[in-house]
DNA sequence: GGCAAAATCGTACGACCGTGCTTAACTGTG
DNA sequence: CACAGTTAAGCACGGTCGTACGATTTTGCC
């Protein structure tokens, strides 16, 4: 009972990357058994469609992104250098985790015309997301670092679209500057969310 | 000579809208055919290989792109007028144009890891449009509404960024404050770009 | 060590993919 | 109006897709 849900994981880590590469539509079952060294029926077996498969791509990176980013963010002291830290700690997943990039800003584009299970579960995972981005911000307004009248949903929203550019300015374009860029458009968020001394 | 022409951009407009919903990938000369009645093989007949379509069906976005963004942009004043008409065309593209979201961005996560000329195209058209952005910034900053030390690819970088995550908010979130959240953005954008008073 | 259960494999299926090749229908020009 | 050239269709191919099912191997417990 214990040696199918270890292949499972394997499968599901190996799927992940494949995802991020590929996109979702573009993970196919043949494909994702030769890397794993499985045969096409051995593999399907785990999931009985590929819907499921999808679901549990998207469910599993999510548990990686919360160990990767979100974790080690929360680990940090409240206030600003928890905003700091989220935002390093995304810098460097988005570089470094996926061969392929972040499987959430592919799945995003992948899936916002296609209704399904599978939208349904990346809205759920991005709400909650921009959710805690705003929340942690609000530690920061707590501490009194960002202003007291900071619509921290804004601040989420445009400190999203900061991780998106840099996604698309390092990935597509391979801007060596990118990571440069993306830090001054942080810090500027930050001067405006701060309160003025 | 001319039928055949004709036909090609037919079949391009349809191409296009498909592509900004399935991707470039998932654009399919059998769908595509349906939805433009035609047989499989006299679609095809027009594009020697699927991936000379991709190419084409880029380009043809690109056109588009421009007539409908770029063009009425050059034709406001120079300057900040430009600037805002600019972002309110892409806003207007962006949101009405295609059933599916834009082209590029679909391509831009696509495309992002997979090497061939259907990506050095797109990183050529994304490329332009940011030198674009950067050049009619410029102008603002000749007419003295911008700071004299505004760095404009920087200004480029992050009007970008605030169009990507509009994308993101309306089109997979469905959120209805989203061009509200996006205008606020942009609006943020040009204070810190503007000459202090 | 034997045995039920779980895990994996082999094979097969219909559907659709991109792409040739041959033939029929249309177009525009002299 | 005829004829050359362009445009479209029909059909066939090898491949891969997701999925089903029965056989076979491997696992974990008594």
């Amino acid at each position: 009972m214990r040696k199918g849900e270890l292949t499972r994981r394997a499968i599901l880590d190996e799927a992940v990357q494949v995802a991020s590469q590929h996109g979702l539509g573009g993970l196919t079952i043949g494909q994702l058994a030769e890397h794993t060294d499985m045969s096409k029926s051995g593999l399907f077996a785990h999931f009985k469609a590929k819907e499921s498969l999808q679901l549990q791509v998207l469910e599993h990176g999510r548990e990686q992104f919360i160990d990767n980013v979100i974790r080690p963010a929360l680990a940090a002291p409240r206030g600003l250098p928890r905003v700091r830290t989220l935002f390093d700690q995304w810098l460097i997943w988005s570089g470094d985790e996926f061969k392929g990039g972040c499987l959430f800003v592919a799945a995003a584009v992948e899936l916002d015309d296609q209704p399904g299970p599978a939208r349904d579960a990346l809205v759920r995972s991005e709400r909650d997301w921009l959710e805690t981005i705003a929340t942690i911000a609000a530690t920061a307004v707590a501490e009194g670092e960002f202003r007291d009248d900071l619509d921290v949903d804004q601040f989420a929203f445009e400190l999203h679209g900061v991780m998106l550019t840099h996604h698309h300015a390092s990935r597509l374009l391979h801007d060596e500057r990118a990571p440069e860029r993306t830090r001054r458009a942080f810090e500027s968020l930050i001067a405006t969310a701060s309160r003025p001394t």
